[in-house]
DNA sequence: GCTTGACCTCAAGTTGGCTTGAAGTTGTAT
DNA sequence: ATACAACTTCAAGCCAACTTGAGGTCAAGC
């Protein structure tokens, strides 16, 4: 069991943000002691989730709505297949990005946005699109 | 030249959100007719490049910083290397988080956060940071 | 010449994701 | 028993990225 503080240490987040998460239900604490919460270690993992999800571009709603807001599985397969192809897609763009960032590094064309190998990089980021 | 709703048209942004990135510096517009903004083509390729940037999790005033917020190219090497292996970074994150969503749908452990295969891959997920 | 509709400006409002601040409550150390 | 630091609640504030609304302008068609 950890407090809030230890809490906040193990995964760097303000403590602020974790009653926050809780408050919105996407956290639970196990229970109280006096008035401090305490939390079970698997909170952890349960965060960094959070986090992924965020970097993936979905919302704490969305997120809480694929882990679970309560603690029950709360499995709708359909949906993880829908989110797994958004961040499919995701990969490819940030891919595409990547690479065509990486080419204007060392190209020397006047103006990137007339490189043509960097239109070809957006195309590309874009197929999927739509 | 594109008047601003034929812009739209083709980008599927709104016209605020046009008028809102010119106001901000992001994009340009070529000139006016009567009062309306007429926008060059090569707007296109940017707004494409604004949104990629907006999907890696950049701020637009990054993307600003990055795409200059003129048209000159305003390339500083250094920092595009900071930004393209921070989008390395985010697809090994997603690659890892789109492989424990696939493997949850197939999954029969009682609670996904405890199946060994999916701490596995939060894990590695975590790998770069800190 | 007058209406219509697509544009314009500028200020204010909205949403998501937190943070901050004021005021109160603990358990522990002195 | 008291002071203290670390917690608590709750409301309000903040920032980014837009959107909305009120009120104005202009060119084209009737």
């Amino acid at each position: 069991m950890l407090d809030i503080s230890e809490l906040s240490r193990r995964t760097g987040c303000p403590a602020s943000k974790l009653r926050y998460y809780e408050d919105i239900g996407l956290i639970r604490s196990a229970g109280r002691k006096g008035l401090k919460r305490l939390f079970e270690e698997s909170v952890i993992p349960r965060l960094t989730l959070i986090a992924l999800g965020q970097t993936a571009g979905f919302s704490l709603t969305e997120i809480g709505a694929l882990i679970g807001t309560g603690d029950r599985p709360e499995l709708d397969r359909q949906a993880l297949g829908v989110r797994a192809d958004a961040i499919d897609r995701q990969i490819r763009e940030l891919t595409a990005l990547r690479d065509g960032i990486r080419h204007i590094m060392t190209c020397s064309a006047p103006s990137h946005l007339e490189c043509p190998r960097f239109q070809r990089v957006l195309r590309v980021a874009l197929k999927r699109r739509s």
